[in-house]
DNA sequence: CATTTACACTAGCGCTTGCTTGGTTACTCT
DNA sequence: AGAGTAACCAAGCAAGCGCTAGTGTAAATG
């Protein structure tokens, strides 16, 4: 069995996995359905994989991951304003959710199958990218930009923006950076 | 069987599904489970409920009529200004999801695996309710107590709402209605 | 008093689940 | 040519699943 290894078959399979998880549910989505969008039989899956378990897993890092580098490179690459650096975190992190669409959706509602072993690991990852996010919402506030509780700000906001994975339709006539540029307008009260 | 009434019992079980599904998820309540939560045995579980996606139309149900009724009274109930009905609607929203909260959750995260008789029984219900909110949200755009676009506005604050029940604490410092006041401050520019 | 109704029980059927086992094929490297 | 290995398959096990059938019993109803 090919143990924690990142061959660009187990990639693959990973990226069938999440599009079954998001379809169906992780619950309802048997090993026998995964192994059928994958073209091979059920029992071959365990090749890949150890257990259930670390497909979703391994659905999760891979998502996770993506959009760690994402929000690092956007934040990396724009000027030090802090109207800026809001401005490009809030479009990273939709680029990501809407393109990486299928393994943030399991991300977000499928954690908390997780084991618990799972779970503390890729909880470090979440937490570095969730830090992202305090410190550009921390640099807003005192820069007056945006004002009230930094705790329920960054809470809010993050709850607007991965609840529009429940609504956003990608052919609709939005862009994903159509959506950014009116939270931030929303919550800034300079854009009046 | 009891077909469709709303015995006392029936209200307590359902109540009792409502908890095992946040607790676990639906599809991994057994009927067992839900049983034993409720003092019979399985087989008994069937004299209430025609099988199992009837208890989580039940919970939806349920849950979605006392947030309809409550929204209605909190809008009844309060002066005609946009802003007071505004924040009259988003804590009624908040007082709904927080403290019928298992209910909720269950209506947000596990509405998919309702078969579609349900499906479509239930979402004339939900839109009745959505329909209270487009009304406020579009009367506050009126009145320029908000700006931007009335479909993107009422989505981001319905998903900063919904949102909450993934993060808040009713043990902590904060009230729903701090909440909801401060969700209303960070929308609204002239509250600076 | 006889009958119905509400609610619970026991027992288990038929099926699906995640996963294992033991073996085969195809390809690479020496 | 021979060894090693990654990828796969056929077959099936043990456990758990939703749900049904048939029965018992105490309270309400005629």
């Amino acid at each position: 069995m090919n143990v924690m290894n990142a061959s660009p078959r187990r990639k693959e399979l990973t990226r069938l996995a999440a599009q079954l998880f998001v379809q169906e549910g992780f619950d309802r989505t048997t090993v026998r359905m995964l192994a059928q969008e994958m073209g091979i039989k059920s029992g071959s899956l365990f090749h890949h994989f150890k257990d259930k378990q670390e497909i979703l897993a391994a659905v999760i890092e891979e998502g996770t991951q993506n959009a760690l580098m994402i929000a690092r490179k956007a934040l990396d690459e724009c000027a030090a304003e802090p109207e800026v650096r809001l401005r490009a975190m809030v479009r990273a992190h939709l680029e990501t959710l809407l393109t990486d669409r299928n393994a943030h959706v399991v991300a977000l509602f499928e954690w908390r199958r997780l084991d618990p072993a799972a779970s503390a690991h890729l909880s470090h990852l979440r937490d570095a990218y969730e830090a992202l996010w305090v410190d550009v919402i921390d640099d807003a506030l005192e820069a007056g930009l945006i004002h009230g509780d930094r705790f329920l700000v960054s809470r809010f906001v993050l709850g607007a923006l991965n609840w529009t994975v429940r609504w956003y339709d990608p052919n609709g006539p939005r862009s994903p950076d159509d959506l950014a540029d009116e939270l931030v307008a929303m919550i800034m009260p300079t854009s009046a």
